[in-house]
RNA sequence: GCCCGAGUGGUGGAAUGGUAGACACGACGGAUUCAAAAUCCGUUGCCCUUGCGGGCGUGCCGGUUCAAGUCCGGCCUCGGGUACCA
């Protein structure tokens, strides 16, 4: 008898896929339209278990949906701009282009033998000018629409790069590729208005049903609703134009708590100030310093500048206010302004010891509250408080009430209004990089920032390198130092003027890019007929990290596309269904050298815990695979060893598919085991005589019937691992059977199928060898006949007070009567009650019955 | 700090309120073999017991229920997210 060798038929059903063309997908009324999407790729050049993990359960629900009869669409593409392109440019010399499309071209290679049931003729590339072309297509109706502005804003500046950093590219506040003091710079850059659709974007929530709750609960906290009262302080020694200042809070319960103020060194009174005080200049450029990410936020002091002006408080005329300007407050949120109320705000009570403050007491605890002393009380939520200052409202209650009170009486007042405000910020989209979609606008002297106009799209990036034109060695926007590129007509009155050199921040491009595989090769960003039958996505998958940013962005370009008749009203939330993926970990080998430092040891070079040169090596708990702790697992290596299907089963099979799932060479090696067992099992079932009679036919077929239903339940609610268990067993019982060579057969051809979106290459070669019809990708998924699901006759624990005694073997459709007879007359029952009678029997029919003694 | 999640054998994990530990790994024993690999069969939560059998057991404490890993209340631990957000 032949083995199973992987590598010899694997490669043949991949090309009878192709053949038959069996995954383009093409729009067809009469079929019910399935769209499954993974996140796409970045085109890092190596693919990762990671990778293998995320395509295997988008192809297994596809391959299911194909069998289900549904019309599938399983595309894939290459989020191909970003960093990372142009740093090897930069280090290794070479064009982004030629290095990110070399990657890709290895990706797609690496990727190709999973045999995943993607429509390769879909395929794109976001660096494509076909695709971002209409991305800048995109980028002007949203103009035109309001959608985009212009605005100045802070940004980490990298002076010796000359570049704008991300936040989680400055590292101690320091540029992390230079090594330079990171300055805050302010630039005028392009935002896409995502804060508008703040209230909509947090509703719109609750309609998500099949999202994890978890993603939508990070989303909520990011859009940040909050509710308070939006009010002004008069003030007394500001300069003209500053009689009072706007201030938001969410707890105006604690106005009467009030002892000073502070502005954002941003806010318009502060500039005002340090342009006549040079000390306040001094302190506001102090604030500004550092980086605006969150380590260096957390690290700064809190700091403030009185400014020797005074607020009037309106609720209590002789409690002046001092003014500080601290490095705290930021301009982006609310006001840019905030009063301190020390005694019920910990942050607040540290400011005021440091620059001796009043500390004055709105409310104190319930029962025996005391004056705040040594930090400030902030009482927990829904507590109730005595307030020994009320605003409004009765003495005892709680926060919330107090606030509803507060507004309404500061309403009442005549000052202020009570406002929602959300945390969310607008979009900033302009990067001052070279490898991206170039922003489509041109700066023209005299009219201004005009739109290109469409006929001129794609905007182009410069490709040639060759002349040097582009130099990618030293630092800097190599867009902004090309000595033509920038040169174009004004689109408005055709004088000579200048391109913008910024491009778009690299998640635009994966903002809409699953509209787009509607129709990839659509002369607009998408067509009215394929996005109405193909949108919306109904199964999307990747990984968590992906829960905030890039999928409430994709939210809002599904709405800005909507409103400017790219997507129909129906697809403003684009994935209907989102599973998040876990990662693949695995365990770190390390040994330590002479002075005690850490050696790291790639998976392949440990055996049963040793070096080759027999080296005790330390193991270190599980681990996201990462070069660096060199604990990362080739997927290619586990192809060629074992073949794609063992992969992808492994994958699949250890732990539940949102959880993350460590690689073990056993576990690997216990999935091909599995798969050579189903291999050798078919060939021996192929080998019977085709008369062979058997002798439980029935227990076989039923066995099989209760295998199609666990595994459909299984793949339908992302269960996979527990459809494999169900498949393990389902084996097992095949391998005993004395069955008939029919009934052996079709349940080979059954298990086939109920395994092909797992194992797709395997099952099309038992299918083949089975003489199935056609192939096995295309054969409808089988029915679970709902009467072979309950065996004749059960097994039934009894228990005495809770706890099992015994078990009856009964048939299945006996009374409920009959049921307690046979169980009351139980050896072990009576037995067990010794004589006296039970209270109460409760039988549940078909699992269990409960004697209460 | 705030917001989520999760705690089940040696390990990964399974379990519409109804036999806790499916399935897999590992371990142990056996068959096959000159030997090994491969394959196959069996045992495997803990404790007591020769056995029959019994007791305990899903992070901890309490509750609801005929019945709780599952529901409720209160903790503990771990993991993730997030924040000078006024």
């Amino acid at each position: 008898m032949t083995r199973y060798t992987p590598s010899k038929i694997e490669e043949h059903w991949r090309q009878a896929w192709d053949a038959a063309d069996t995954f383009t997908a093409r729009r067809d009324e009469r079929k019910p339209k399935y769209y499954v999407l993974e996140m796409f790729p970045y085109p890092s050049g190596r693919i990762h278990m990671g990778h293998v993990r995320n395509y295997t359960m988008g192809d297994v629900i596809a391959r299911y949906k194909i069998s289900t009869g549904h019309n599938v669409l399983h595309p894939m593409g290459w989020d191909a701009f970003g960093m990372p392109a142009e740093n090897a440019a930069m280090a290794i010399g070479g064009h982004p282009k030629d290095w990110t499309y070399s990657n890709i071209d290895d990706m797609r290679s690496q990727m190709k033998p999973l045999g995943l049931s993607i429509d390769w003729s879909r395929e794109f590339a976001t660096c494509d000018p076909e695709y971002y072309g209409q991305q800048q297509a995109l980028f002007l109706d949203f103009l035109e629409a309001g959608l985009v502005y212009r605005k100045n804003a802070v940004v980490n500046w990298d002076p010796v790069d000359r570049t704008v950093l991300a936040n989680e590219q400055v590292i101690d506040g320091k540029g992390w590729r230079s090594g330079a003091e990171v300055e805050r710079r302010e630039l005028t850059q392009w935002f896409f208005k995502i804060s508008d659709m703040a209230g909509e974007l947090l509703a719109a929530l609750d309609g998500l049903d099949d999202w994890p709750a978890k993603v939508k609960t990070m989303q909520a906290n990011w859009i940040g609703k909050s509710r308070g009262l939006q009010f002004q302080f008069a003030t007394e020694g500001a300069p003209e134009g500053f009689g009072s200042i706007e201030m938001y809070t969410t707890r105006p319960d604690t106005l009467m708590g009030a002892t000073f103020a502070a502005i954002s060194a941003d806010h318009p009174l502060a500039k005002a100030l340090a342009a006549e005080q040079s000390d306040i200049a001094a302190f506001c450029d102090e604030c500004r310093k550092g980086a605006t990410n969150e380590e260096a936020m957390e690290k700064a002091e809190k700091i403030g500048f009185d400014t020797g002006i005074t607020l009037v408080n309106p609720f209590q005329h002789d409690r002046k206010l001092p003014v500080f300007i601290a490095n705290f407050v930021l301009m982006e949120y609310g006001t840019g302004a905030i009063y301190g109320c020390p005694a019920h705000d910990q942050r607040d009570f540290e400011f005021s010891k440091k620059y001796n403050l009043d500390i004055v007491d709105v409310f104190v605890a319930e029962k025996d509250g005391r004056p705040v002393e040594t930090e400030a009380y902030v009482p927990e939520k829904g507590e109730t408080v005595r307030y020994i200052r009320p605003l409004a409202g009765p003495e005892v209650m709680t926060g919330f009430d107090a606030i509803d009170h507060a507004i309404a009486h500061c309403e009442a007042a005549g000052v202020g209004a009570g406002v929602e405000k959300y945390r969310l910020r607008d979009w900033g989209l302009s990067r001052q990089r070279y490898w991206g979609c170039p922003i489509p606008v041109v700066h023209c002297a005299t009219c201004g920032v005009v739109p290109e106009k469409k006929e001129n799209l794609p905007i182009e990036l410069p490709y040639d390198n060759g002349n040097e034109a582009i130099d990618f060695s030293i630092p800097g926007n190599p867009l902004d130092r090309h000595p033509t590129w920038r040169d174009t007509p004004c689109p408005a009155c055709g004088a000579p003027a200048k391109r913008e050199t910024d491009t778009m921040d690299t998640f635009v491009d994966s903002s809409w890019y699953y509209a787009r595989f509607t129709a990839p090769r659509a002369e607009t960003p998408t067509n009215q007929g394929d996005a109405a039958y193909w949108m919306n996505v109904d199964q999307y998958i990747g990984g968590i990290e992906h829960a905030i940013l890039h999928l409430l962005y994709s939210r809002f370009f599904a709405r800005a596309m909507e409103i400017t008749g790219h997507l129909p009203k129906s697809a403003n939330e684009p994935f209907n269904a989102l599973f998040t993926q876990g990662m693949v970990t695995h365990e770190i080998y390390q040994t330590r050298d002479d002075k005690g430092r850490p050696i790291y040891h790639l998976p392949e070079d440990v055996t049963d815990g040793k070096l080759a040169d027999g080296t005790e090596v330390e193991i270190i708990p599980s681990a996201k695979m990462s070069k660096s702790k060199k604990n990362v697992v080739d997927p290619l290596n586990i192809i060629s060893k074992y073949g794609a299907d063992t992969a992808r089963w492994f994958v699949l099979s250890d732990s539940p598919p949102e959880r993350d799932v460590e690689w073990t060479a056993s576990g690997a090696e216990a999935a091909f085991k599995h798969l050579s067992r189903v291999w050798s099992l078919s060939a021996r079932i192929s080998a019977m005589d085709p008369s062979t009679k058997g002798t439980d036919d029935a227990a076989l077929t039923r066995a099989m019937h209760k295998a199609i239903h666990d595994v459909t339940m299984g793949i339908e609610s992302f269960g996979f691992n527990a459809a494999i268990a169900k498949l393990y067993s389902f084996t097992a019982v095949l391998q005993k059977s004395k069955a008939s060579h029919a009934a052996q057969r079709t349940a080979i051809m059954t298990l086939a199928q109920l395994m092909s979106p797992m194992t797709p290459h395997l099952c099309e070669d038992i299918w083949a060898h089975q003489g199935g019809e056609g192939l096995i990708v295309n054969a409808p998924w089988p029915q679970a006949d709902e009467a072979l699901l309950v065996d004749e006759t059960i097994t039934m624990p009894i228990q005495i007070n809770g706890k099992r005694r015994a078990e009856i073997q009964v048939a299945a459709d006996l009374t409920k009567e009959d049921v307690e007879k046979i169980a009351l007359a139980n050896e072990a029952v009576i037995r067990s009650l010794a004589g006296t009678s039970p209270k109460k029997v409760i039988v549940v029919p078909g699992r269990i019955v409960n004697v209460v003694a």
